[in-house]
DNA sequence: GCTTACCGTAAGCAATGGCTTACGAAATGA
DNA sequence: TCATTTCGTAAGCCATTGCTTACGGTAAGC
C-alpha cells in the first residue's frame, strides 16, 4: 500500500539519479547537488519527496545531514512487481487453456 | 536503458488501475473505461503512454483493440531494482568496514 | 448502403510539479 | 560572541500533464 508513492517519486529523473547516487553511498546535501546541474534547494526539495515515500532516511552530522536509502522498500516495490508478473501469467495460462478447448 | 520511461508510465494512478487490470487479463479499451470514472478517450491516452514504455501491447479483434502487459517489461524493471539493492548493499558493507577499522 | 459500435486524436482547460532566488534556523570554529 | 557552513522552507514562475468534449475513421450487422 506504499509503492504508490515510489513510483511517482521515482518517476522523476532528476529524482532518480539523486536516488541512485544515495543508493551508490550515503552522501550529505551539498555532496549530491555538487554532482548535479541543479541547485541545492531543489535537491533538498527531492529528498523531501523521496523521504515521504520512504525510500530515503536521514541521519544528523553536525551541521550535515547524511542521507541514506532505505533497502526494505526496494523489497517492497519488487514484490508489486512480482504480484503483476504472476497475474500476467495466471491469465495467459488462462487464455491458453480457453484456446485449448477449442 | 528503458525503466526510465516505465516509471512515469506507472506514475499515474489511474495508469496503474489501467495496468493493474491489464494483468489481470486482457480487455478492449471500452472494458477499462466501464470499470474506471475516467472516459473513454482518457484511457485511450493512458494506453498510448503504458504502450510507449512498452509495458503493454495491443491486438485487433473486429472492431475492438485488446490490450495485455508485457511481461517481458516487467522482468526489465525488476532488474533495474535488484541492481540498485546490491549497489546498497555493497554501500553498506564498505560503511560497516570503515567503522570496523577503527 | 446505412447504421451502430468501438476507437484514436485534436483542442482546450485546470491542476500539478520542478526549478530558482531569498530567507531563516542550527551547529561548528575562531 | 561572531562569522561560516549546511540545510530546510516559502514564494513565484513556467512547463508538463491528466481530463473533458468534439470529431473522423474503420469494422460488423441489418
Amino acid at each position: 500500500m506504499a509503492y504508490e508513492m515510489m513510483f511517482s517519486a521515482l518517476a522523476d529523473p532528476t529524482r532518480r539519479a539523486v536516488f541512485e547516487m544515495l543508493a551508490d553511498n550515503p552522501s550529505p546535501v551539498c555532496g549530491i547537488a555538487a554532482r548535479l546541474p541543479v541547485s541545492r534547494p531543489a535537491v533538498s526539495q527531492h529528498l523531501r519527496v523521496l523521504s515521504d515515500a520512504g525510500l530515503v532516511s536521514v541521519r544528523a552530522e553536525g551541521t550535515r545531514r547524511i542521507y541514506s536509502v532505505e533497502r526494505d522498500r526496494l523489497e517492497e516495490l519488487r514484490r508489486w512487481i512480482d504480484g503483476l508478473w504472476s497475474d500476467a501469467l495466471g491469465a495467459f495460462a488462462e487464455a491458453a487453456e480457453r484456446e485449448a478447448k477449442k
